[in-house]
DNA sequence: ACATCCTGTAACATATTATAACATAGACAT
DNA sequence: ATGTCTATGTTATAATATGTTACAGGATGT
């Protein structure tokens, strides 16, 4: 793997996971720990990630922070409690009002998006999309975008839920297979 | 796990629960209780948290508060979501932190208090707390203070949530005589 | 007040990571 | 072939992190 190639990794998995070992991304790359260090010497020096010791750290701009934004499909105002967030390669971040939304928005962009960022429905802890199980056709209405689409962290609350609200609980993938067909 | 990962879960944590253990951090992140003290050590001289005897307490700056308000039982932020609001005869108003402390609040002004408003835990939508439903005893934690209180504006919802969640849902006079059996 | 238990801190030992200096290998031009 | 440049690895040493131990001091019950 080319020198240029293994930096560009490395901005994509920091990107990804915020903070990464040398150690780990020594591993991952198949290069000495001294080789990585060398590579984000530049990255450093740019400003595009902090050091620490052990590791690196993204750096995280104030455009990110801004909660005033509108939804990247609907234009709709973004309710913080459901909103989607979507990491892209060039470091921008993309806001959609709710899962619904998201999902659209992952169907449009597919591999363009590096992570997706979605919050527990009930306990508003933040996930990663991929991660999440996605909750249809409840009979709650909570007044965003249809067909409805709830984000929950753990299968077993999604479960609960529609025990009570009814609907279905699908993984990522399915999500956005029924979203597609729900909208065609 | 990094020494900022650590520090920053630590963080978290503290502003999650308010006050937290040194014992139990130690326990949590699989560091020593001394690699605890040295993490702390940063965050005191920097005044986000308070040392107390054997654990670490938040400190309510401004920059915690997204709202600028504290709840009047138990002072911590308020998070919209949950938010309970009595208003006074002096026209005042003043906001608790979720069920719990609302009703505790009841408890302690009793008719002291001309109206009482709450939101529903899944909706949103705001709501008399006299004409709410109290849900107690559920298997969710949202992470406010307990035994936790989620308030419902119809009584249909409440019971299809402990259907997949479990617990009970009470109305107000009932909701106000068990949290005053479970605080004793 | 006393005994006992828990917590805080300093000092030291060990482990992990950073950095500089040097060594090696391959590409390329002369 | 020889020299030069670049990328990479290796080694040694410094810096930083972490755990352990010992002891001091606070908390608690009798």
């Amino acid at each position: 793997m080319l020198p240029i190639e293994r930096i560009k990794r490395i901005k994509e998995l920091v990107q990804k996971r915020q903070v990464i070992k040398i150690s780990e991304l020594s591993n991952l790359l198949n290069v000495s720990e001294m080789t990585i260090h060398r590579d984000i010497k530049p990255l450093i020096d740019d400003g595009i990630i902090l050091k620490t010791f052990g590791g690196i750290r993204l750096i995280e701009n104030e455009a990110n922070l801004q909660d005033d934004n509108l939804c990247v499909v609907c234009n709709r105002p973004i309710h913080s409690k459901l909103s989607y967030r979507m990491i892209l390669p060039n470091n921008q971040i993309e806001i959609a009002c709710c899962g619904h939304c998201g999902l659209m928005r992952e169907q449009q962009l597919g591999d363009g998006i590096l992570q997706s960022i979605c919050q527990d429905f009930l306990k508003q802890t933040t996930l990663s999309a991929k991660l999440a199980w996605f909750v249809f056709d409840t009979s709650i209405d909570i007044g965003c975008c249809q067909p409805q689409v709830l984000t929950f962290e753990k299968k077993e609350d999604s479960e609960k839920f529609i025990k009570g609200f009814g609907g279905i609980t699908i993984p990522f993938d399915q999500a956005l297979d029924l979203i597609h067909n729900k909208m065609n």
